[in-house]
DNA sequence: CTGAAAGCGCTTACAG
DNA sequence: CTGAAAGCGCTTACAG
């Protein structure tokens, strides 16, 4: 900037102004810092700016663990949105462990980070903290910023195998503790109709029984009657899907199968899954909008709560997550009345 | 800082050097500055140091499309190694387009990363940068820094086959234009015994040829004898699988499937997929040491090259590959002579 | 429309 | 062992 300034043979405050255009500089002057800048290769420093501004212009981005197979998408979406909006995104994954989970929103606050947008652990809440803070989880999670409704769509799952005749569900779920799945299957539940039975299994409670067991032990449950299981997430489904497959069992002829999230392997397998795509790039942007707009909000801030101990104001953001769109994906292994499966578009790989 | 120094009644110079343990200070006065420091609440400003030191302590970390499954893995274990290291990870997606990259590129060197990790978009090589880059690809790609060794993990996967009894192979790969997958099916081949028979198809090709096809044509193949079939990916050795199984082909009994990469789904499968594990912990460790050893090595700059103009001088980091590990993983979709399947630990969600 | 000055929070020679 | 001073690069009132 100084460099500029000399070139110029202005002042450096006049080079700032031409440069974040804030009208306050004649017309060719303006032109001839652009220009200089340019040619000078002028990287503003962001150290500089974030001193004297009092901001980073990034986000932290709090993952529960950066390994599910659903975190791509949400990180992508935040990237993009924050992206588009001028903010970077630091990363942080608290690896499932609530103590993590503490010390990694530590960590992005020490670096400086303007706000965070936080995915907490199987319904964490998070403690207080000194800056706007975004949670993204499920609508019935007390604190909840923006989320996919993940009750409404399981509804659609079961509403959508209902139309296909079916009566007699199976619900697979993980873990009982968490709010996401059980919202999931919750909004199944809801959408029965009176006609209808349905019975839910938890693998890990399944597995805490019986260690080492290896199948889910699925065809007592056909066997019984059972024409359609529903997962609470594609990797369950696509376990339920090759289980049943293994053993013989059509799908979706004999028995068809739902998961949710539209993971990546999802149009792939054979028979294609049926499941919820989620509109991640919808919830990343609102979450993301809610965010900007407290940290750029001017706020009278009481020095004597801020500064006389660590024990920040937390202000956990509010949105409107009405807008969030939950997409039924019917594929082939919901079957029968399936439209020819579109050729994957994906299945790209390194 | 200033809080503190005024609390103790010292100097902000004497602070400074209390808290950095630099050893200039007597030791109750460190003890009484770190205990007020402390009772304040007191977190460094980042921006402050780094506009000082002229260093964010902040890496970048580009990928070529968030979206792909392995990313998880990758960024996860980046982000361990860069936090170890007391850095953290600002992340930016490159869509799998070059230009997007360039522009990646120059967003986090805005922001003042101190360095990059760049995961290329296929064999892209990058400009030059104004600071250190570690690459990650693979072997056979000039700059690279470190990668697994995909060559030796195609060798493990066609060794494994042949010990079992195979004598005829379907290798599956999507884009032929990938140095990974290259490598990958190179290796494969390498380790083929004389008494061999082998055919490659490239999915892309064939979707190219024939848009709309909605199946691999595997039963040709398994009709004209080959009874293994070793696939790039898990996401492709899984759609081979499904396919299997839905054409009523037995697997492993009448055709063994092999992926890469070990994939969340691999050991969720039933079978559960022979794959090649790479260890990712140690290619961020190997990756972001490099990086920082880089980083922190004082260097003698031209200040004619770096200020004339913008075209600064890129340095690619090298770092020693052999050290990282493939671990071949023998399941139930390679074999018959496998272990009894051990319950799928992951297979964990939201 | 333009410039001189102050200051964000830190660290680092340099004196004492 | 401790302190006073300078300066990293920027922006923002405030004068002119």
């Amino acid at each position: 900037m100084t460099q500029i300034a000399k070139a110029v043979g202005v002042s450096s405050a006049t080079v700032s102004n031409a440069l974040s255009g804030k009208g306050r500089v004649s017309a060719d002057l303006v032109e001839k810092i652009r220009a200089t800048a340019a040619e000078l290769g002028y990287v503003p420093s962001n150290a500089g700016r974030a001193l004297r501004t009092g901001r980073s212009n990034v986000l932290g981005l709090v993952l529960p663990d950066i390994s599910n197979p659903l975190f791509p998408q949400i990180a992508q979406a935040m990237e993009v949105a924050a992206s588009n909006a001028g903010y970077g995104v630091l990363i942080a994954d608290s690896r499932g462990d609530v103590t993590t989970q503490t010390q990694a929103i530590a960590r992005l606050i020490e670096r400086g980070v303007d706000g965070l947008v936080v995915i907490p652990r199987r319904g964490t809440r998070i403690g207080s903290v000194s800056c706007p803070v975004a949670m993204v989880d499920t609508p019935s999670t007390p604190g909840n910023t923006v989320s996919a409704d993940h009750w409404e769509g399981g509804a659609e799952i079961t509403r959508h195998l209902q139309d296909l005749g079916h009566r007699n569900f199976l619900f697979v779920g993980h873990d009982q503790a968490s709010n996401v799945q059980n919202d999931r299957i919750g909004g199944m539940k809801a959408a029965l109709g009176s006609d209808t039975r349905h019975q839910t299994i938890w693998i890990e409670t399944l597995l805490n029984a019986q260690p080492d067991r290896t199948s889910l032990g699925l065809m007592d449950h056909v066997k019984s009657g059972v024409t359609a299981i529903a997962a609470v997430s594609d990797l369950h489904a696509l376990r339920v899907l090759t289980e049943l497959q293994t053993a013989g069992i059509k799908v979706p002829q004999q028995v068809s199968v739902t998961g949710f999230d539209d993971l990546v392997f999802a149009p792939v397998v054979t028979p294609s899954l049926t499941t919820v795509h989620m509109n991640m790039t919808q919830i990343a942007q609102i979450a993301i909008a809610a965010l900007i707009t407290e940290i750029e909000t001017p706020r009278t801030i009481d020095p004597n709560i801020e500064h006389k101990n660590g024990a920040a104001v937390s202000h956990t953001v509010k949105a409107d997550t009405s807008k969030v769109s939950m997409e039924l994906m019917v594929r082939a292994s919901s079957g029968p009345a399936v439209s020819p499966a579109t050729p994957s578009p994906n299945g790209e790989i390194l």
